[in-house]
DNA sequence: TTGAAAGCGCTACCAA
DNA sequence: TTGGTAGCGCTTTCAA
């Protein structure tokens, strides 16, 4: 009000009787103030409404408050609840250290070396958060050339900082729990061959198999690659097996849903025929007509220790790579049940 | 490589064995520099892996290209993908100008006047997008006291910078849709009270019934709230009208969803007893055992419009407070159909 | 077409 | 506990 244009840090020096050195103190919350000279500089700042020029306090060597979040777009609609996990766990997490979120979506599916790297250009970024490694290869290449700090969500890789589920051990748990319903023929459906997820959720698999002394029958490994179709196409495949399976661990929910919907329409029943476990707890998951036995991520949860291991690793709290895996959940619902008698 | 810390522009014009003017020029693709400095100064860039400051850039005077948008947080489930919609709608606008996106998650149902404002004082926001009025009105208020331009989604008022979807002729299509199929009675469940969207919708309605000379019976006006609940509450009372309606016209998928499950449950059919019409195209829509007739909301369209919007804004091409609505469209499943004959 | 130099608003260093 | 002042890296006059 009383002078044109914006309000500066020597305004309020002036209006509070001090230097600009003290109202700066005041500002950063350096206890080196008297009391009163604080209440004056308050005082100033509110009668003034001043704001702090964040780009001048960034230049004079201030650090930066804000972070870059780098997502996928999803192609499939059902993705984008991981998606809005993501961010609200991402934007949970900073919010606890008054931190920035700069978001920055590349599309999907494109070559990654035409992505659009224009977010390492900002100098002010203090650090980078991926909400995945695959699609974002090149950018995280970068990165790391350019010396920019950077935590990598649901990916393991102990020369990386990353946050990641424990797909190994859900898998586990998921063969486990059908095991421990009594099933013997178990088979699976696989995600993308070598993509870290299928690879370590198959690993799960085998291992369990092998630890509850069950036979990996021959064709009982259907290789699937997320997509619905993959899982009805699987599941077809798996009823030309000579010994049907009792139960299919399908590596995710998409392909989990249309597994089941083949499989009532071949006019056998879920659970009773065959019992279906699937991965992800997508929302379409509990809403379906037969809902859908599966593991739940923590998606938002990933998400937010994510951006706390940033703020770790760009307050220099840390040193090296780190890592951190989560545990997921066995959300159980109406696919599965025992086998039948004689079955 | 050459130097220890950060390249900047007087490194630039030092090995270009030109000015830091020209250089800056260069950056900012001024025209008056000959095509063969032009080109020194690129090389030496390209050398040097020098990148602007930000901070600097915008401190010196240059115009910022980031711009906030504000979001909320939903509770409900299907909701995030109204919330990805509108992300993927935005982050698609701004980056036809190469602007950046900050985001700012705000807590659902939360007293906006405890809301966290830090965001409005980022100075170097160039302004704000918020994604909703309802639950922002704190904020939008103090934006507009900071004089910092802004657009407002969903929502439609002469006096502000908004896009919206038009849910008055959306309505209207949706009866003349049932109407044209032959139904003459046609109830409604209603959004939540004194809500814009919910408004809107019933007042379509009302002009439409009134359009067709068609009566709304005693009772035939429920009132909801979105919730899954009020959806089955309000088809409870629909059916205790003397005169059953051959069709309802949802104001919200969720509620429509639960509608129809009533309806189901109580031994009629869907649509052969009673026609739904939905609105919003919830992801679930097209997968529930009879998939929904109902409204798409263009979202990612009317976020992306609003990116623009904004940027015509900041850029002084626009005065005073422009509006914009868009055109939802109807989608037809089978939850619709003509009323039995005699009914 | 080019460049010198004056800020932009702030923090950090050094002195007092 | 306080303040003077030198940058931080850039854009933008203004002169040449």
């Amino acid at each position: 009000m009383v002078k044109k244009g914006k309000i500066n840090i020597s305004d309020v020096a002036r209006t509070a009787g001090l230097s600009t050195t003290t109202v700066s103190r005041v500002i950063n919350n350096v206890s080196t103030v008297s009391s009163s000279n604080r209440y004056r500089v308050e005082e100033a700042i509110k009668k003034l409404n001043y704001k702090p020029n964040v780009s001048a306090q960034y230049l004079a060597g201030k650090k930066s408050m804000t972070v870059g979040l780098v997502i996928q777009r999803y192609a499939q609609m059902f993705q984008t609840f991981h998606m809005s996990e993501i961010i609200h766990g991402v934007a949970d997490g900073l919010s606890e250290f008054n931190m920035d979120l700069l978001l920055h979506v590349t599309p999907p599916e494109m070559d990654d070396r035409l992505v659009n790297t224009h977010i390492l250009n900002l100098t002010f970024v203090r650090g980078l958060l991926f909400s995945d490694k695959v699609g974002n290869e090149e950018m995280i290449k970068k990165a790391r050339a350019e010396g920019i700090d950077y935590v990598i969500m649901i990916h393991h890789d102990k020369s990386e900082n990353c946050v990641s589920i424990n797909n190994h051990t859900a898998a586990i748990d998921a063969i486990n729990y059908l095991s421990g319903l009594g099933h013997k023929r178990i088979a699976t459906i696989t995600g993308k061959p070598y993509t870290q997820a299928g690879g370590e959720r198959l690993e799960g698999y085998k291992e369990a198999m092998r630890d509850h002394g069950l036979k990996i029958e021959s064709g009982y490994i259907v290789e699937g690659d997320w997509s619905s179709k993959s899982g009805a196409d699987g599941m077809e495949k798996l009823f030309k097996c000579s010994q049907r399976p009792t139960a299919v661990f399908v590596a995710g929910d998409e392909m989990a849903i249309e597994a089941i919907r083949v499989i009532q329409e071949a006019g056998l029943k879920v659970p009773g025929d065959i019992s279906i476990v699937g991965f992800d707890d997508i929302p379409l998951a509990a809403y379906i007509p037969t809902p859908l036995t599966t593991v739940r991520q923590p998606m938002a949860e990933m998400a937010k220790r994510s951006a706390f291991m940033l703020n770790r690793i760009v307050s220099g709290e840390v040193e090296g790579a780190v890592q951190e895996k989560l545990s997921a959940e066995l959300v159980k619902r109406k696919s599965t049940a025992p086998p039948k008698k004689g079955s």
